[in-house]
DNA sequence: GATGAATGAGGATTCATTCAT
DNA sequence: CATGAATGAATCCTCATTCAT
């Protein structure tokens, strides 16, 4: 996270003030992550980039927004993630499988979005829609669909998609939460494992699955 | 929640002042959970019950004090709740029905403690344990005895109880966040419903259950 | 302005906020006036007084309310002061020069409240009306009436007394402003006595004066 | 205010550097006149302009030689504007009418111009003479000169002259205040005839004038 | 000459906690 | 016991000014 020193003058491109945007997002992450939103502090965010804190807000119009942009910035990246990992997997059992593995694996390797998001809650309770839930959505009508394709196969029990999507996401969501409050240590493979195990075997009709 | 008038002299017993501890409480709830931690002012709380501020400190060693209070008071009575809803209950699948109704209903009608357990991750992150996830642990050995009762009468797919336990104590723990968060607007009756069924049909063998 | 110690605790009556409310409206005027707005230091208004920045802040909300505090008040003394004045004086030409000397000597002796009033209208240009014209109105039917009887009994030239109102008012109003920013050194009788002789022999009629 | 772009090489002269201080200073005297001192943000005026903040530096060495800038030039454009109408009016009686007109015309033009006098006031209190009374005095002798001359004639009172000045002078500067502040909505045009007619019959004998 | 990115000092405001009455 | 006045630590944000490009 070394910063190069450079001074002032136009930049050469909108390119670099990309990449300090990121540099800022990723350090807040951290700070947010680590201390709250209130106890953060932006001058400590300043202080490990080496930079000023009115560079900060050249970057960020104010705490708030640094803060809906790391949040923001995690959840795009597991979308990312998840949407690369089921772009081309046709069979809804797989498809089902990889999604788990990445939104699980996403979570544990990016432990500090978990922080993030129940910060944006704690401090933000007004707010219409968590960030989480706006993009949870995003891919809602792909995933039913899938399902669906699912029962029609015969492969799936003839269940409301919603309400399976619905318990799904519940189960992951409170898996990550579960995870990280609880200090639980289990390698997050074997986790999604059983996730997918117990989802399976309720999800798929008898003897489809396992 | 209008405070009597107090003659002077000692209160007849400590029953009083546990009652006035109760009232502060339950005030307290409210404000921190529709405030957050940081935003709410302990002279709210004073405001509303009609007393000093000196007075809840009286009562309460510190804010922080008063918060965990709270926290700690709603998840006795959940855990009451779950526990009298499941009492003499024995056969494994009504034991599992009856506690996630229990559970669900229970959210459902203190949404505030929603709230305070995010609320309590939120701001004290390096709380060794949340409050929650002590009490949760409070009747592992009962329900697992009670799955394991259910491998041997073959009701239960024979899989590690601690994952099962796991797997459904995330579903739900991510289920009230969910249903707090994105506003979704289901009767947590049919809600727990779909719940109950499809970790049924993966927590039984196959034709055991439904 | 020596603040006498006392700890917390409830003051024995409303009489003694209102007094301390005094103080500190007192020396905001001092601090105002030497500072202007924006460099004054709502720290030192406290130090000044020997109490803590809260307690400043406990009898007014802010800093903006801490300035048109001090503003009304200082204007208010001025009408009061002018209005004591004035009170029992029915002859045209004795009211107006008792009204002048009073306005004069008053920021004569006050000189802190012209700042004040070059403070607010620099400040918060975007104010409805400054608190010297919400409060220069209050007695203009009076003195309108006082002119309308002058033209009556013949003493006052027959103009329409809301311009003979305007003119005069500001003549004062500049003289003060005048006196203040040029450092302008005249005794204040004289000068006042230079205003109205050149005011008088334009707004009476020929020989009626002088 | 568009600024015509510019090829590379070396100004023609002098004259066009001096252009675009003319360009700067009118801008700025609209931001100050808008937002105050404090308030108004040199990026502000950088922004109207189409240049960088850097430029407007390399024109004024600082936020407040620019803000002295405007006002300077302000005053400067009443000074030659009062001068203008009066230079080549000989009788005093029509000399006092037509630079009571021509201020007061001025200031009805220009009102940013009485923002810009508050606010060097409010300011920078601790200056020892504000701009407007450090100009005002330029043809103080000139026009004691006149008031003389008229004392000679008989058409003017045998008062010190300079006190005249000084009633006369504290009455145009009140007007403006009063007109600026109070939103007062009268045809200045009117408003110069009734300062001119009531300061005019106490200035001139009786019958003199009018 | 221009530019605009970087800087950081400066100050208002909040609110938990104390303790004299 | 109850009260509420007093306190002051803690922190966000603005914007004048600099200077490398």
């Amino acid at each position: 996270m070394e910063r190069k020193k450079r001074g002032p003058g136009r930049p050469r491109d909108a390119e670099l003030a990309a990449r300090r945007r990121e540099e800022i997002l990723a350090e807040a992450t951290g700070v947010f992550a680590a201390a709250g939103y209130r106890q953060a502090d932006v001058q400590v965010v300043a202080d490990r980039l080496g930079v000023g804190k009115g560079t900060v807000y050249r970057y960020f119009e104010s705490k708030e927004a640094l803060f809906f942009g790391a949040v923001d910035a995690g959840i795009r990246a597991l979308v990312e993630r998840v949407d690369a990992a089921t772009a081309r997997v046709d069979d809804p059992v797989e498809h089902l499988k990889k999604a788990v593995h990445a939104y699980l694996g996403f979570f544990d390797e990016n432990p500090d979005l978990v922080e993030l998001l129940i910060i944006e809650r704690a401090e933000f309770r007004d707010r219409e829609q968590a960030t989480y839930f706006v993009y949870k959505d995003r891919n809602y009508d792909r995933r039913v669909s899938f399902i669906r394709q699912g029962i029609e196969r015969g492969v799936i029990r003839d269940v409301p998609p919603d309400r399976v999507m619905n318990v799904v996401g519940d189960c992951l969501y409170g898996t990550i939460f579960t995870n990280h409050f609880s200090k639980r240590k289990i390698p997050f493979q074997r986790q999604a494992e059983d996730v997918i195990d117990l989802l399976m075997n309720g999800v798929f009709t008898a003897g489809s699955a396992k």
